[in-house]
RNA sequence: GACCUCUUCGUCUAGUGGUUAGGACACAUGGUUCUCAGCCAUGCAACACGGGUUCGACUCCCGUAGAGGUCACCA
């Protein structure tokens, strides 16, 4: 390829990639949920690896069922997940644009006023249809027809002062500049009327690409049915948006590599429409799970523990907040142990109080006396007393003990240790809970566990 | 019912005519300084079916079956 060639070819890479435009039109009757996220996703990502714009757009022209708390929803659900728009459309401030398309429409004898025996309207707005075979080139499906004499005389607006979907669409698209349009797989059957529309306007057609459903586990379209599907819930029960954001990705879309953690970032790099799935994907929270656990453990450790502090039982917030050392140290031990944070707090009461056992659990499966456990603890005591409070570290509690806790049998000592540190069965292991209470406390629960028996 | 779309391990998927059909999650077993978690290793497990095309089909074509979506004066 010559200089001149190249150059050129350069310029017209750059004036496609400076025309795309893509849009998440979400209607404001429900709140975000994961598959509009995931639709948000694509669109943002698609326009973002392009250098092009992406947009926001309520569609609220049903004024019944749209509701402010649902646009408000969306639009926080949306910032949370980091993904932001360059502009935001409400349909219902743009009646005079649509007015004028379908006085146009009416007269150039494409649109009708049409009276009606059914419904609750004398009359509505008709689109002419000219019942011809529609079709159109989709980048995930190839080539999709229809047929368009089936759907008639298709309803446009009830009035000129308000318009419906198919049409405030066509005319959004347009106007907007909107150059690829990536939305769910159940819009497929709508596209022939928004074609037609675009047709009848003399409008050119976006791009369009059709992705596949989240599904069920029983494999039909997710839905409230299914349990949780709002982003809110999600991020309640304590997932980070980054997992979130991975693992929508990963629905329909995988980069053809082993790699599969994923930051925003990367995915506008990597994130390819071509390689979008066409079958639909059941979400397995499973997965998410795994992947949020690896976020957890990836997460700063500080920001990490002030999120936390949110899923802690009320009683015991404040101290994890007064007390910003000592709650790190207990985060960075939890995170390895759960998945969503909300599971912190199950079971680290021991942190917080004075752990409730019966004197039967300090002994472990191997130990026949009671006796013994006696023993073990008050050579344990004798062992720490002789650290400085600074010194009481796990790092040196360990290396104190371990000798001891050799000879005896490593779980004849550390379990009743662990035990009357925590009153569980099942914890971290019990130099590190030892650092963490400090000194006074960790003999004081030995003590205490030594009286019981 | 009509129209449209889809079909690789239980799940998410890699694969584009010749592979022991690969990875991840989940599950199972073993290992790792008591338990849990983690980590490591190993294992389990799939091309819906039937015809073609071809020297050769998971890969291409045609059927069948199954699944899903849409059929509003909702979006």
């Amino acid at each position: 390829m010559s200089k001149a060639q190249s150059e050129k070819k350069n310029s017209i890479d750059k004036d496609i990639s400076q025309d795309v435009v893509t849009r998440f039109a979400p209607s404001p009757t429900g709140v975000l949920h994961i598959g509009g996220a995931r639709t948000a996703l694509f669109n943002y990502l698609f326009a973002r690896q392009n250098n092009g714009r992406f947009i926001l757009r309520l569609e609220d022209t049903d004024k019944e069922r749209s509701k402010k708390e649902c646009e408000e929803d969306i639009i926080r659900s949306l910032k949370w997940l980091g993904l932001d728009w360059d502009k935001s459309y409400k349909q219902s401030e743009r009646k005079e644009i649509y007015k004028k398309y379908i006085n146009h429409l009416i007269k150039k004898r494409r649109a009708y006023i049409s009276k009606e025996v059914t419904g609750n309207r004398a009359t509505v707005i008709r689109f002419k249809n000219p019942c011809t075979k529609i079709s159109f080139q989709d980048l995930i499906r190839g080539q999709i027809e229809f047929d368009t004499t089936e759907l008639g005389d298709f309803v446009i607006a009830k009035d000129e002062n308000t318009p419906l979907f198919h049409l405030t669409g066509a005319i959004d698209d347009y106007e907007m500049k909107i150059s690829h349009i990536i939305r769910g797989e159940d819009h497929i059957s709508n596209t022939p009327r928004q074609i037609l529309i675009q047709q009848a306007l003399d409008f050119s057609s976006p791009i369009y690409s059709h992705i596949p459903l989240i599904l069920g586990p029983d494999r039909s379209k997710l839905s409230k049915r299914h349990g949780a599907v709002s982003l809110k819930e999600y991020k309640d029960i304590g997932y980070l948006s980054e997992a979130l954001i991975n693992f929508l990705a990963f629905l329909g879309w995988n980069p053809g590599t082993e790699k599969e953690i994923f930051s925003l970032e990367e995915l506008i790099k990597e994130f390819s429409l071509k390689q979008v799935q066409k079958s639909g994907a059941i979400f397995n929270i499973e997965k998410l799970n795994w992947i949020n656990k690896q976020y957890i453990m990836k997460k700063n450790l500080e920001e990490l523990a002030v999120e936390l502090i949110y899923f802690l039982p009320e009683k015991w917030r404040e101290k994890a907040e007064n007390e910003k050392k000592f709650w790190r140290k207990i985060a960075g031990l939890e995170r390895e142990r759960i998945s969503t944070l909300s599971e912190i707090g199950e079971s680290i009461n021991y942190f917080f109080e004075e752990p409730n056992y019966e004197k039967e659990k300090l002994l472990w499966k191997n130990e026949k006396s009671l006796n013994n456990v006696e023993v073990y603890l008050k050579k344990i005591i004798e062992m720490l007393s002789k650290l400085s409070e600074k010194e009481f570290t796990s790092h040196n509690i360990k290396e104190l003990i371990w000798d001891y806790a050799e000879k005896q049998g490593r779980g004849n000592v550390l379990w009743p240790l662990r035990v009357s540190l925590t009153g569980l069965e099942k914890s971290p292991e019990p130099f590190i809970i030892s650092e963490i209470l400090g000194q006074t406390e960790t003999i004081r629960r030995i003590q205490n566990a030594i009286n019981k028996l």
